[in-house]
DNA sequence: GTTAGGG
DNA sequence: CCCTAAC
């Protein structure tokens, strides 16, 4: 059998597209539309506008700049162009199918959901994603780039290249190499061979993390001729020093395979690794998320919401360099809710990378995240008439950058459950709370009463200098590990206790012991829909429940330290989270008519272990409210039907199955009380 | 922790 | 999908 492989893809981060200060104002409404005034910038407001801009929108978003269909955004297909260039991939537009109503990925040259990323692996170094809004008219989307490259940045040169440290070669098991040695062995042997593109397996490993041409083209170039044209127009240089690595949200998704194809169908992985990363500063702090949301964990903690399928571990890791000059990445509209709600869990992650990449005296205090986002409005280098600049400055933020994230994520994971890990990870990431650093020449603003012409905002060469940062709004939580010897087992089990409940423990640096890779490799399989009746009996017999969490959640008692409480923001409420919304698909409505058909109503739990045990979305109440609307559907008439259309025959069955189990139900009832 | 049902 | 009562 051929080894499982893991797919590793580390996003540098997501970019808010430009958004012209004047246009936004201008059209502004809404709570979340606000007027940038003086020093008055939140992140929120800068984000949600964006985003509810595009989610409001019912029209298709304009294609590019130039379509001119909406003044008010305008949207730059240049990084698509530019990312395309050495891409083997298409850029027809793929169209995939909504994963969640209201935005989603899409992986471009992709043509369907239930591919598995096995599928297209030898395509990562060209692998992107898209954030897109979902309303059906709306196919464009911003470009969110594909990032493998994973290492620090070096100080000494522009802001642009790799040098020391850079995550190579992921073995097929799924470790990492991260010695710079062998980083650069590997870079050298990638670049004397002719950059390939083919990523598979060479020798026993996988080539996921490191894509050479970025390398190449990174090394030696200013970051404006890298980045794509929304990205940095106007470097840090100067005032950029990057001190070890930077602060990044790294996510490491062990698995999940929720993916509506293979509801129920996919085993888990629990081969479970772990990144490391040695640089200075460098903090892991993992995250093993219960079932699939990256707030998960301190749900759990916190006790607001539980889950009963825990397995599924995403895990943060900090340390990963974030760029500024990352190739250009837009952001799309997410839900507009999960701006707000978000739980300020990652926080603390971010937090602990508190090196950043400007040489703002406050960084460390500030907690700054690695999120810079510079721009300059193109009047300004136009140098409007002094007239209208005296009281008004028009700025545009070429973009905000969510910090890094990283992922792990099986290759036989569809593509369906990898887009939804994306967006679960930046919505995350992006609602839970942050709030806006101005960087004026490289200094920090951190008066917020002094006005922008008081700053020098006004001026234009100091425009020049003009930065925005993303920054977590809590830094108070940042851990006092940070900046210590990262490599101390117990110091990251230290962190990982902290965040207690769901933390991922690496084989060989805990006393966490997980399966085998071997054991479970072989169930990391989509096994189709008619895998269904023989899911319990293969699966399960074969690896024990306990064993099927992907990765082991470690002792409490493993440290004596004590678990600090992740205390929500106290005193908001507003802050419990929503699911997504996440429709059933027809299979997946398949598998549940199946299981009910078998097992009944009434016996929700077996239902959900039975067909959706590994469909970690889906909770049995879920399942009891899916069946819930599945019998009104059915009833009703097909015009009064709404959402995806599921087959008749699957409605039949399912008032077949209702009446058959009411009526049992109904016989055992009488029989009791007789 | 599950189930059932209202919202 | 959430909430809660009931078990």
């Amino acid at each position: 059998m051929v080894p499982q492989r893991r797919v590793d893809y580390g996003f540098n981060g997501y970019q808010v597209p430009e958004v012209p200060r004047a246009s936004r104002s201008a059209r502004g409404k809404g709570p979340i539309r606000k007027k940038l005034e003086g020093n008055q910038i939140h992140a929120f407001e800068i984000l949600a506008s964006v985003a509810g801009k595009l989610l409001e929108s019912e029209k298709p978003l304009p294609s590019n700049a130039s379509s001119g269909k909406d003044p008010h955004y305008t949207f730059d297909d240049t990084i698509r162009k530019q990312q395309n260039k050495g891409n083997s991939l298409k850029e027809e537009p793929c169209e995939w199918g909504s994963c969640d109503e209201e935005a989603s990925f899409r992986a471009c040259g992709v043509q369907g959901q239930s591919h598995t990323l096995n599928q297209f692996s030898h395509l990562q170094e060209n692998f992107s994603f898209e954030m897109s809004g979902t309303s059906k008219t709306n196919v464009h989307s911003g470009k969110v780039c594909f990032a493998k490259k994973l290492g620090t940045v070096d100080s000494s040169s522009s802001c642009g290249s790799y040098s020391n440290k850079v995550i190579s070669d992921c073995f097929l098991s799924g470790d990492y190499i991260e010695e710079e040695d062998k980083a650069h062995v590997v870079l050298k042997r990638k670049l004397e061979a002719e950059p390939s593109k083919d990523t598979s397996v060479k020798d026993g490993k996988a080539n996921v993390l490191v894509c050479s041409e970025d390398l190449l083209e990174m090394e030696g170039k200013p970051p404006e001729l890298v980045c794509s044209e929304h990205d940095v127009k106007v470097p840090f240089s100067g005032e950029c020093k990057i001190h070890g690595s930077f602060p990044c949200h790294c996510v490491k998704v062990v698995s999940r395979d929720d993916d509506e194809n293979s509801v129920g169908y996919v085993q888990p992985c629990t081969m479970v690794e772990e990144f490391e990363h040695t640089s200075v500063g460098d903090r892991k702090i993992k995250n093993l998320s219960a079932s699939k949301h990256w707030r998960i964990a301190p749900d759990m903690k916190i006790g607001g919401y539980h889950r009963t399928d825990g397995k599924i571990k995403q895990v943060y890791r900090n340390g990963r360099p974030c760029y500024a000059h990352q190739r250009s990445q837009k952001i799309y509209p997410f839900k507009k809710r999960n701006f707000f709600n978000r739980r300020p869990f990652t926080t603390s992650d971010r937090g602990c990378n508190c090196e950043n990449i400007c040489s703002s005296p406050d960084k460390r205090e500030d907690g700054g995240n690695c999120n810079a986002a510079i721009g300059r409005s193109s009047s300004t280098t136009g140098r409007e008439p002094s007239k209208s600049n005296d009281r008004n400055v028009r700025l545009s933020i070429k973009s905000f950058k969510v910090p890094e994230l990283f992922f792990e994520i099986p290759t036989t994971a569809t593509v369906g459950s990898l887009k939804r890990t994306v967006m679960e990870a930046v919505t995350s990431i992006l609602g839970e709370g942050l709030h806006v650093g101005i960087l004026v020449q490289g200094k920090k603003v951190r008066d917020d009463s002094k006005t922008l012409l008081q700053t020098g905002i006004s001026h234009d060469d100091k425009l020049d200098n003009l930065g925005f940062t993303l920054e977590p709004k809590h830094s108070k939580l940042i851990y006092s590990q940070c900046g210590n010897d990262p490599s101390s087992v117990s110091g990251r089990t230290q962190e990982l206790t902290r965040h207690s409940a769901s933390l991922v423990s690496r084989p060989g640096t805990s006393n966490v012991s997980l399966n085998p890779p071997a054991t479970n490799l072989g169930s990391c399989v989509d096994k189709g829909l008619n895998a269904v009746p023989s899911f319990a009996s293969t699966s399960i017999d074969k690896t024990p429940p306990a064993s099927q969490a992907l990765v082991a959640v470690p002792p409490i008692n493993a440290k004596p330290l004590a678990v600090v409480p992740f205390h929500r923001r106290s005193g908001h409420p507003a802050y419990v989270q929503r699911r997504m919304r996440r429709p059933f698909s027809v299979s997946e409505v398949e598998a549940l008519v199946q299981a009910v058909e078998k097992l009944g109503t009434g016996r929700w739990r077996d239902v959900k272990m039975r067909a959706f045990d590994n469909a970690k979305h889906r909770t049995y109440v879920d399942l009891k409210d899916k069946w819930k609307t599945l019998v009104h559907t059915a009833r009703i008439s097909p015009q009064q039907r709404r959402g995806e259309p599921v087959p008749q025959e699957l409605l039949d069955r399912v008032l077949a199955a209702h009446a058959y189990w009411s009526q049992r139900q109904a016989k055992q009832q009488l029989r009791a009380a007789a």
